[in-house]
RNA sequence: GGUGCCAUCGCCAAGUGGUAAGGCCGCAGCCUGCAAAGCUGCUAUCCCCAGUUCAAAUCUGGGUGGCACCUCCA
């Protein structure tokens, strides 16, 4: 297994800290709005990774986060007049209905920011013995970044003694530009909102929390560190976890600030590897509010099946920017369909348990730092081949085993085609309306054994009104939902 | 302004020193009552210039053109 080290910036081979075994941390959502493509890119990379560990013979344990205090959830709240937890809550389920739409595997560990303010307040307090934190008069507490000599050593910045790049009005009680929060106080414009109390525990609802600090809550960048230590974390090792990810822009800051929080709070590095993924752009555009381009997964499941998005997001490397037109994801599709098709033709015959050469060159493929596209190139291979030998043999059985086996691995370790390949191909039609194109194909069927054609013709093209194709097979006739 | 990434057929996209994968589209053919699906065949010397090398899309330098991060962000 090969992984390109977004840190070290060149591909290395994969060496686990413990033989066998992988811990895997990866950023997830901050639930105060819908899922975009860009969660679900990182989300399906991710997925994918893991099942390329797991084949193989990796035991993974896959953490990914709920970020669920955060400002723009107290925005969305005050904004909506509604509980943290009926926001957090409703972003979060959501997130996982669209996420098993992509057919993305849960991870082993979801852990969220609410369930893990011990956590969290520990390793600030630790900060501070050390020396690597300090609290302000107002009741902030921020990292000392200059205390860290290797800061800015994840990202290869240049430390800025300038500030030129210097944006937004900085607390002048920070010693330094860089200096990020781990505890921010309770300010005015967060006044009215429930305070957690201590007896009870942290309340979720709550969005104040008590600490040694003072009221307030805990910054964005802590809650990783604190989670990984906590719930992945292996000690007396030079790393805390294999591999760390997440979207290319948390490269910096937040991924830089987990990493001097984990190195100056605990007695190891963060990750020994680093992996981002790359951007989901629509149209060549950035997705951004003020631009009204987002494109949210809720609104893209309705017009498509999950799993051809999933392969769409997929088909190029990860680490690449993604360009995200309907045109391509249409070409997505019928490549998509070509795996369904050969399923159907199968459909019903018995799977052998073998091992094939292409099994062994797919994994090869991915195990190359997920090289999708010559996985996929390998799998239309071996689509036509099969195709082809079936044209002229159709009584080759082995053949159909090893096609059914091979169809299968790629279920397994690409996710793709795992529905039932009628079901498939009847995607958003209603169950009225497949009724109505069974019954024509019935009469057609009939006019066909008459050699009336010019009948059959009349009723095909009533059942192609319907948006759908139609195909004469020796199993009889099937009918699909025609590509746009 | 700082840092970094990218530029391969009409479109999408692998390949990163040994002579250009794959898909979509298109054209021709096989199959079919006709279709659809499937199959066969055909289609690029890799943004430009210079250099290193027996050999470069792949390395180096210089252009040109995109993009990202530096501020919340997957």
């Amino acid at each position: 297994m090969y992984i390109y080290d977004s840190v070290q910036k060149i591909k290395r081979e994969f060496i686990p800290l413990e033989k066998d075994k992988v811990s895997l941390y990866v950023c997830g959502p901050t639930v105060y709005d819908d899922a975009h493509l860009g969660h679900a890119k990182s989300a399906l990379v991710f997925d994918l990774l893991v099942r390329v560990l797991s084949a193989n013979g990796y035991d993974v344990t896959y953490a990914r986060n709920i970020t669920d205090i955060d400002d723009k959830i107290i925005k969305k709240a005050k904004e909506q007049n509604k509980d943290i937890k009926e926001i957090t809550d409703f972003y979060t389920s959501s997130f996982h209905k669209e996420m098993a739409q992509l057919g993305v595997a849960k991870p082993d560990i979801e852990p969220k920011a609410t369930e893990n303010l011990e956590a969290m307040i520990e390793l600030i307090q630790t900060l501070i013995d050390k020396g690597h934190a300090y609290p302000t008069s107002e009741g902030d507490v921020y990292f000392d970044t200059h205390s860290d000599s290797e800061y800015l050593s994840l990202s290869k910045r240049v430390q800025d003694e300038d500030d030129k790049q210097e944006r937004v009005e900085s607390s002048s009680l920070k010693k330094n530009q860089t200096d990020f929060a781990l505890w921010k106080s309770v300010k005015e414009e967060y006044n009215g909102l429930p305070v957690s109390s201590d007896k009870d525990g942290f309340k979720p609802s709550s969005v104040i929390y008590d600490s040694p600090f003072g009221k307030g809550r805990p910054g964005w960048h802590l809650e990783c560190s604190a989670m990984i230590e906590k719930h992945l974390a292996k000690q007396n090792s030079e790393f805390a976890i294999d591999i760390h990810g997440g979207g290319a822009d948390l490269l910096f800051p937040h991924h830089e600030n987990e990493a001097a929080q984990t190195r100056c709070g605990t007695n190891h590095a963060l990750a020994n590897y680093w992996m981002h993924n790359g951007f989901v752009n629509i149209n060549n555009q950035k997705m951004s509010k003020s631009l009204g381009n987002s494109f949210f997964l809720k609104d893209a499941l309705k017009e498509y099946d999950g799993e051809v998005l999933r392969f769409y997001l997929l088909s190029t490397h990860y680490r690449s920017n993604f360009n995200f037109t309907k045109e391509d994801l249409a070409t997505s599709k019928k490549r998509l369909d070509k795996i369904y098709r050969l399923k159907k033709r199968l459909f019903g015959m018995t799977c052998s348990n073998d091992t094939t050469h292409f099994m062994d060159e797919l994994l090869k493929a991915l195990s190359d730092d997920m090289n999708v596209s010559s996985a996929l190139a390998l799998v239309d291979e071996m689509i036509s081949k099969a195709n082809e030998t079936l044209d002229s043999a159709d009584k080759h059985k082995q053949l159909k085993k090893d096609t059914l086996a091979n169809l299968a691995y790629i279920e397994t370790i690409l996710g793709f085609g795992v529905k039932n390949p009628f079901e498939y191909f009847q995607f958003g039609i209603d169950a009225d309306t497949k009724t109505k194109i069974d019954d024509l194909i019935v009469q057609r069927d009939e006019a066909k054994k008459e050699k009336n054609f010019e009948a059959s013709d009349k009723l095909r093209d009533e059942i192609l009104a319907f948006g759908v194709s139609i195909m004469d097979t020796p199993q009889g006739t099937f009918w699909e939902k025609s590509n746009i």
